[in-house]
DNA sequence: ATCCAAAATGAATAATTATTCATGTATATT
DNA sequence: AATATACATGAATAATTATTCATTTTGGAT
């Protein structure tokens, strides 16, 4: 029985039914003499339509008020504190964070961006809703491991520009064996043509981690002796593979000089680099961080904000 | 684990990320931490509290057109024509002209009910929102069999009694053994009542028969060569269990003197004597009735009313 | 006219949402 | 403090809605 009654009328008489009188549709199907599966499809097309809108109070995902205490605060240029949602699972971080940085940004810009958990999570959320903006990745940083996790600053490059535009990356293990191999590897045109492209970012997103929390914690890359060691040498936290002491200077450890990685000078000089941060453990690397000005904003949660300031 | 979050902070959530961003409500649970049952609830509430709004476009119900020309060519004081829905499914005559009908009443008038499928899906229709008006409905026919079925005016009053309002019934078989019976029973006092009740009426709802298809058909009161001789008699239509012809008066009938029900000229005094039909064979009925006057409004379909006007 | 691709459709099914029910927790009442 | 009552909650389940899939119909192209 074929009728192509998609009509206004019929559609919105079917809206009506459902939507408003609140029959189901396996009823409203009866009435109007088709299949409930008919009567699915009309709603969706008259919601497709506007002949049904569903509006929704507008949901502030920001704590204005912690973001202004902490911008003051580690004299940021920008701040953004999301609010925590529900019991403390920390994904809404990345979720509200994703769209309200999507809306920052231009076409045409290069982004650099480092791995981990709470970035993943914020391109999840930038791809959410539609990111028609044209826009370059850069990895800066290479690889954790062998085999890619998606938490890596390459997957999630790639996924970024599959969505909107390209992705630069960094064909490196993030530690290699040895200063010489590293400094050999930086006399590949390929790679030098990447950390080229470095000084040229307009922003660079980077998660922030500690010696015995960092995205090398999960790869068995920095064991518990490693972190150990690094807080004996002063590091109070890491960016992109760098540890760092309380002032934001990168400090003399093991790693220094076999990483693969964006520099804290080159990113000092980047107009907008972003932490990222979800847990509530990051507050002295943060400070640390701000004051050396290897970044110059922060994206975080109400937890982790309510936690770095009670340190400052 | 107890927390009562019903704050409109926390539905307003809860209702972006379902209805705006359409997660499902299993996946909004695990990120605000709660069980998908309370998801639904908060959504009921959010909808409850006019946090989301869903909004339809209006369904015109009537077709205008239809009920101006027949309004003008029948001479009738009003006139509701339901637009056809679906295949051909009649019920949207009640659904809707329940709604219409029910909008045209004042609280504390009397209404008099004639039994029939069609008044039963009219009484359904002004029942299914609120009918917050106190209204006497009164029987005005007897009852069709010894078991009482949906269609009869009896269970119709009763129903509509319920939801707001009195009703008064009247204690009789529609058709008694003989006019002797039918006397005595008219002199009971009970009975007088109701009759007497019958002139004080502000609106009268009938159905229209014809001889061949009434509500005495399924009854098995009238059968198929009953409705031979009664068309052979002249007879086009049959209201409240009265026989007429197209004049609209009634006729010389085996029936005429059993019938315990309002009487015909009675209808023609009462302000408001509206016929509901929603089949396409009454056309003849229609014009007959309405022309004698014991109509002088009509409730019907697109169908009926087309076919009506066929004929005029 | 005949065949073909595209699209519409309903039955069956999968996915999602709402409700029931048993349990636990706070608040009121003795 | 002890008990009762009302309400909040999640697990299980029922009800409803959306999707898949096989079929049919339509509107061309040949």
């Amino acid at each position: 029985m074929r009728q192509i009654n998609y009509s206004d009328e019929f559609l919105t008489l079917a809206a009506r039914l459902c939507y408003i009188d609140h029959i189901p549709q396996q009823k409203v199907a009866q009435m109007l003499q088709v299949s409930q599966a008919k009567i699915s499809r009309l709603l969706a097309m008259a919601r497709e339509r506007g002949i049904v809108r569903i509006e929704v109070n507008d949901y502030q995902p920001r704590n204005y008020e912690l973001e202004q205490r902490i911008e003051k605060e580690l004299a940021l240029k920008e701040v953004y504190v999301i609010k925590s949602i529900g019991g403390g699972s920390q994904s809404g971080t990345g979720y509200f964070g994703g769209e309200i940085f999507a809306d920052t940004l231009a076409s045409g810009i290069k982004i650099g961006l480092a791995g981990g958990r709470t970035i993943l999570q914020l391109a999840d959320g930038m791809l959410k809703s539609e990111m028609p903006k044209l826009i370059t990745y850069v990895q800066l940083m290479g690889n954790v491991g062998s085999c890619p996790e998606t938490t890596d600053a390459s997957e999630i490059g790639r996924k970024l520009a599959a969505a909107a535009g390209s992705f630069v990356s960094l064909n490196t293990p993030v530690f290699v064996y040895d200063r010489q191999l590293r400094d050999n590897l930086r006399r590949d045109p390929q790679i030098k043509q990447v950390v080229e492209c470095y000084n040229h970012l307009d922003i660079a997103l980077v998660g922030v981690g500690i010696p015995e929390n960092s995205i090398f914690s999960a790869g068995k890359v920095v064991l518990k002796e490693d972190a150990l060691k690094l807080k004996s040498q002063g590091v109070v936290g890491e960016i992109c593979g760098r540890f760092f002491d309380s002032q934001g200077n990168e400090c003399q450890t093991d790693f220094k000089d076999r990483v693969m990685a964006v520099k804290l000078e080159t990113l000092r000089k980047i107009p907008r680099s972003l932490g990222i941060v979800s847990d509530t453990d990051r507050s002295a690397a943060i400070i640390a961080a701000a004051k050396g000005g290897i970044i110059n904003g922060l994206l975080t949660n109400e937890a982790a904000a309510a936690a770095l300031l009670k340190i400052v």
